[in-house]
DNA sequence: TTACAACTGTGTAAAAGGAAACAATTAACT
DNA sequence: AGTTAATTGTTTCCTTTTACACAGTTGTAA
């Protein structure tokens, strides 16, 4: 009785995708990027939600947030939502939320007031890279039917969608 | 007097990417999927949600749901919702919407009377159809970074992320 | 027949997101 | 200096989206 029942969960069960025709939306990348998004994403989700071995969790937005600013100590907020197409608005309740459980600290530099620089603290990055090696697991799965080239290739696009110069 | 004053919108003025670094998930697939697809979606909520010359409006997913049931009169509704990546629950609620409408209609088949099947109707496929070369152009511009055979080749990667097989 | 699985619907609460007004600071211009 | 404009972030309100638990109906198979 530990398996919980599937019952009235038969969107669940994996099945092959039937033949959908897309007419002139067949080769259109605008629907297929939303549902492959999605489904990366699900993914993604309930590894986080599942929270680390001390019952803290994770968003995956705050993930991310936490991921970039670990590598770019004092970016700006605005900055990082612009990065990630957040609005300000939200971007403010995600870092406020973020502030008030002690993962990042907000710092006024005097030659600009109007500005927020971040930076994370050591509570954030443990716990952020508590979730590091799950996430990059769960990734990789999400993509497993791909070829490391495909990958690679569908990666450097991606980047030219969403305007993110190349390293 | 008649253009609006663009203060407090800094967030939209279009402007380079920093440099930012994204450290281990600088080729992390699962990341900037998500932002790319915010990106192009954005733009193709704009275009949307202005409606047509009648100011009907049509939502993203109302627009994909009869698009899709245009080429695939009878399809299920739970078929539907897995290929989008819908939960059913969402995809009741959408149909219902539509249903109401007069954009749609539910038809349930004798020999499977749990299952309902799609149709698009007369006014549905005049409002869709209203907005399909707007999408297509749209379309156009949120890729427009890439090359003919780049467009192509994330359209094939991205069917494959979300299990459609190709044509 | 009985039990279970499949398919859809409902209702509700939580989360996410957008719009717009606002405030504070800085830059730009006359 | 004084006015205006742009930048940066916050707050509030509202809509949309999502998840989840539950119910109802029909099909299937033991």
């Amino acid at each position: 009785m530990i398996e919980k029942s599937l019952k009235n969960h038969s969107q669940n069960i994996v099945k092959t995708n039937e033949d959908i025709k897309l007419g002139e939306f067949e080769n259109i990348a605008g629907l297929v990027i939303r549902v492959a998004q999605l489904k990366a994403f699900d993914s993604i989700h309930n590894t986080l939600k599942k929270g680390d071995a001390d019952g803290n969790i994770l968003k995956v937005g705050e993930f991310t947030v936490l991921q970039i600013i670990s590598e770019n100590r004092g970016i700006r907020q605005g900055t990082l939502a612009d990065y990630l197409q957040i609005k300000w608005s939200n971007m403010s309740k995600l870092i406020y939320s973020l502030e008030g459980r002690e993962l990042l600290t907000r710092y006024i530099p005097r030659n600009n007031r109007r500005s927020v620089e971040l930076d994370i603290t050591d509570k954030g990055l443990a716990l952020m890279n508590g979730f590091k090696p799950k996430i990059l697991e769960v990734e990789k799965q999400c993509f497993s039917m791909l070829k490391d080239e495909e990958y690679k290739t569908l990666t450097s696009l991606l980047r030219k969608v969403a305007d993110w110069p190349e390293e």
